[in-house]
DNA sequence: TAGTGGTCTAGACCACAAT
DNA sequence: TTGTGGTCTAGACCACTAC
């Protein structure tokens, strides 16, 4: 540490205070000027110092006032295993979740007759071109946007029934919709990533510019070993919490 | 996008590029200098744009040589759900994980008799301060560390049993371990956050500086509703893929 | 009005890679 | 030797907040 870059030594610092909560959230760090006088540095040292904290996700600047530790209120998802056969009048997974952490949730959406491209096809086992139903969800925790889903359907699934267009899917589940037309969904498959936030994805999220990560959960559906839905599911990574609840054998 | 900042805008230039594989894997960026040329700006500006690309993990400064795009190449962790009854003789889940993707698998441990801080005793439902057993694992692929876990164990359940001590505990796992002494382990539940790592984990990870975070999963295994073993495992995010596989009711 | 962070310029010295 | 990125200085103007 003693011969690390100054810019690395204060960053540790100013995060070895944050995470023992000499500074607790909503704290003022002190300000870049006070920073270049007790640490003897100019100021884009200052700046590259609290640029990293920024980027960890720390930290957040506020024009004109200063840099204030954030609050980190994590929203919880469960991975979708259990008590998905809702009972008539339930809510859907996504509700329930944003209920449990004391929010309020609310969803759009938009779906559209589609055909299915490379990654698509490969996850639902079907041709390149296939016709599917594409549906993208914007899911809003006390109004604001937080989770978005990218779900694709094979239409030879679902095509003619009356469950064709997911007009309420939000409401009910995948599953609890699927059992309507007699598809008994019996496993889920989530594989989970993280990566940078597309442009779109950050402002769809309303992510402040420069806040890190968003966590992708890529789920697939089967019934009887066919894969009858598949999502992408984006949501902040520092806003939420992924639980898994596995039997074993 | 017009009428942001330089440095997002020549950031955003370079990601779209990478993203859509127009800059590959291994291939160099634009010099400093060039970006200055080609987008008239001071030095400065063209490295808080290559700063945020490393932030995001997507590129990696070498000195006197230039910048190039990250090589990622992703480990699969299964959520440890299955097969975990192992025949004698079996790996250990790390081990069948590393094999698939094709790596090396090993590990090095260390085992302390403790006694519980408070996250511990809430997770494992014992008393702040009962004993239990402490182990510290590092998991190596291909000879580098890749896996940190601490994992902790009351000893009311395993002292003075022949597996007190987790010699062998990651050469079996945890489940197939705990048969022996009787103790049948019916459920996982893993909960997933993301955090920026701690300098102690960034050193023993081997992880680059300003990499950007890990993947931290909270475990505990129970039998028969009782906790009998919890661990933190701490991975480095762009390194893994985490998959579950749920049955569904 | 004074202080703050956000953006940006124009330099500098260094360690290191490629040649 | 030349070019590269890594670190750092000493300024500047702006938009905004707090008072």
């Amino acid at each position: 540490m003693p011969d690390a870059p100054a810019y690395l030594r204060i960053a540790a610092d100013l995060r070895a205070a944050i995470l023992s909560g000499a500074l607790a959230p909503g704290a003022k760090l002190p300000s870049e000027t006070q920073i270049m006088t007790t640490h003897g540095v100019s100021r884009v040292v200052a700046k590259m110092a609290i640029g990293i904290l920024k980027s960890d996700g720390l930290v957040e600047g506020r024009r004109g006032s200063g840099v204030y530790v954030r609050e980190i209120r994590r929203l919880t998802r469960y991975g979708h295993g259990r008590n998905q056969r809702a009972e008539p009048g339930s809510t859907s997974p996504f509700a329930r979740d944003a209920a449990r952490s004391g929010h309020v949730g609310g969803w759009r959406h938009q779906s559209e007759w589609s055909q299915a491209d490379e990654d698509t096809a490969r996850r639902l086992e079907i041709n390149l071109g296939d016709p599917i139903m594409s549906t993208r969800y914007a899911f809003l925790a006390d109004g604001a946007p937080i989770q978005l889903s990218w779900s694709r359907e094979p239409l030879s699934v679902t095509a003619g029934t009356d469950v064709e267009w997911p007009e309420d899917g939000a409401a009910v589940g995948v599953v609890a919709r699927m059992d309507r037309i007699g598809v008994r969904i019996t496993e889920s498959v989530e594989r989970i990533t993280a990566r940078p936030p597309t442009p779109i994805e950050a402002e769809q999220l309303g992510l402040p510019p420069r806040v890190p990560m968003v966590f992708v959960i890529a789920r697939t559906y089967y019934a009887t070993g066919r894969p009858v839905e598949t999502a992408d599911i984006v949501i902040p990574l520092d806003r939420y919490e992924l639980v898994y609840r596995l039997p074993i054998d």
